[in-house]
DNA sequence: GAGGAAAATGTAAACGGTTACATTTGAAAC
DNA sequence: GTTTCAAATGTAACCGTTTACATTTTCCTC
């Protein structure tokens, strides 16, 4: 039925192992050889089964991806990025689906070992100390894109998110803002301890001191409700986690007749596509997801070349992308 | 280093066989042993190797799916479907990304090919006579996400693309629109063949002509400028063949100061997430990718499990999402 | 044209599982 | 304590490659 090796050296009246030297471009093959059997090749329309290549030569030419969320074209971008460049190299990707699921991470974690893939590029939010120390122990070669800690160096790309922070933050002070608030959906996690620092920074960096009652995490009407309920002074500007978490305090501000800028800036996180749109122009630090899953396939690469003997954690400085959000330039 | 089955008999004192049997739920070995194995592969950390596995039995517990975008949400949504329902049925999906091209889409058939997946799952952008001939000639279970025309049945599930023309454009009608603009990309595709009919036949069953003018395809920009030229009559709405392609119409429209729904009515199709958006609020047709894609890997099962004996085609019905884009209630 | 080194090709054993078939075990029946 | 037969387990071939090593061919030198 399928066509294997040993249909293609038959009919080639070769042996199997030349056939594999011609596909695998050994030099060590006569051109009249080589021609012949890329002629059979191609008429029986004979293509190497990936799997019993992989089972032999323990490479499969694949490299796993883990994503929280499909869907979402953040990791869309990240995934597309990724996939370019694995696909210039002759790499495929696999693309597991973790749902911020742990649990799921490390089965999907194991999936992807039981399929010899070569590596596995990560995204931060679903790592845990337990994962990290799977991945450690059975020496699986992986990058994460985003920043983490860990008692052993870890491969990752990342923006310098603190700086990020910082510099949305200062746009902020700039415009003249004094009661900006941070805007969070869980605050356990080292990114947005990184986000948070970043706008404590720029606020202390002016002079200003942090309120307690300008932190606002979880559900977003709630927050809104508390932000306008006219206890306390009112914030005049709001920086979110995440130009997701943006839009969502932006439509609820709306919803209550709060307009944007004039009323309340808002600056995010991330720059999405989305916030480009005409009728959001959001302000927000741009995290170059399709550049970062380019750059991570590439230091995977490097990773399984040398072996795991060099640990790398590329950070880059991030950009701001000004819009209309925060009252324009 | 790695532990294979071997390693696990070994410790157990058992042959290989047997441990296959327990890891393959085989009813054929003693509680006690079983138990006994069990604790040696937990302890061992054994999991079974799925490139060796598939080779054996040709079978890889994979489904592979082909879209032309990974980053654009709408397949996004798709992927997600797939993935959960895959996930769920202990099955893994590799992801390939064809860029709407042809070649690469061939390409990648071919790698899903090559690593012995149980099937494919293929979005219809990128499906021409030559692919269809090089998946029905190597017998490749696959699902079309989206309607397609062949010389054999194939198997897709797809919204009815007529009917939900017809439906958006009849909407518009009854919003008293008589001068109706159809807008897409590029003519030359089964889809847009679907959708342009829906529209006639919207537009006759209420006794309108129709009129050439209102057929605009590829630059936005360009078209925009031809429907406010003052020559001819302007139309005062526009069915566009996708949300996409509306969210841009929009953004090209409100640049010159058209408001909508007020001075041009919009609707689009797909429903994508943005659509809802409040500062967007487009009236559209939805087009559940995400179930799509359940629904997709389900037949796909069944496909495989018949051995590609039957056929299905599964066109659901269309649903008019209305919000505000054409001045609904 | 013999000898020998280098180049080309072939042989067969892995890789890590599954499974048909062979063998052993154990319980029931006498 | 045999016999019988089913249930449990083992043996080894196979899936489709790669590759170390063995063998053959080529062709250069004298």
């Amino acid at each position: 039925m399928k066509v294997t090796i040993r249909d293609v050296a038959t009919k080639c009246g070769v042996s199997v192992a030349t056939v594999s030297r011609v596909i695998n471009k050994s030099d060590q093959v006569t051109a009249e050889t080589k021609d012949k059997v890329l002629k059979v090749i191609d008429e029986l329309g004979f293509i190497p089964n990936t799997n019993a290549r992989g089972l032999s030569t323990r490479s499969t030419n694949t490299v796993g991806i883990i994503v929280p969320n499909v869907s979402n074209p953040f990791f869309g971008e990240l995934i597309q990025g990724a996939e370019r460049a694995a696909s210039e190299s002759g790499y495929q990707i696999i693309i597991l689906n973790s749902g911020y699921n742990r649990e799921k991470t490390l089965k999907d974690i194991m999936v992807l070992q039981s399929r010899d893939v070569d590596g596995i590029i990560m995204s931060t939010a679903d790592i845990d100390e337990k994962t990290l120390d799977y991945l450690h122990d059975n020496q699986i070669p992986f990058v994460l894109m985003g920043p983490v800690q860990y008692k052993y160096p870890v491969n990752y790309v990342s923006v310098d998110n603190m700086e990020g922070a910082r510099m949305a933050v200062q746009h902020l002070v700039d415009h003249g803002h004094e009661r900006i608030a941070y805007c969070t959906e869980k605050h356990d996690n080292y990114l947005n301890q990184l986000r948070y620092e970043g706008y404590v920074k720029a606020l202390t960096a002016n002079g200003m001191e942090i309120d307690k009652n300008l932190y606002y995490e979880n559900d977003v009407e709630k927050n809104v409700d508390r932000m306008l309920d006219g206890k306390g002074e009112r914030p005049t500007a709001i920086f979110a986690f995440n130009d997701n978490l943006a839009l969502s305090y932006m439509e609820a501000l709306e919803r209550k007749r709060v307009r944007i800028p004039e009323d309340m800036a808002v600056v995010g996180f991330d720059n999405i596509k989305f916030a480009s749109y005409y009728a959001i122009q959001l302000t927000t630090i741009d995290n170059r997801q399709e550049e970062f899953g380019r750059e991570g396939f590439q230091i995977l690469m490097e990773i399984i070349k040398n072996d795991g003997k060099k640990t790398q954690q590329i950070i880059t400085k991030p950009q701001l992308v000004v819009r209309k959000s925060c009252g324009g330039k």
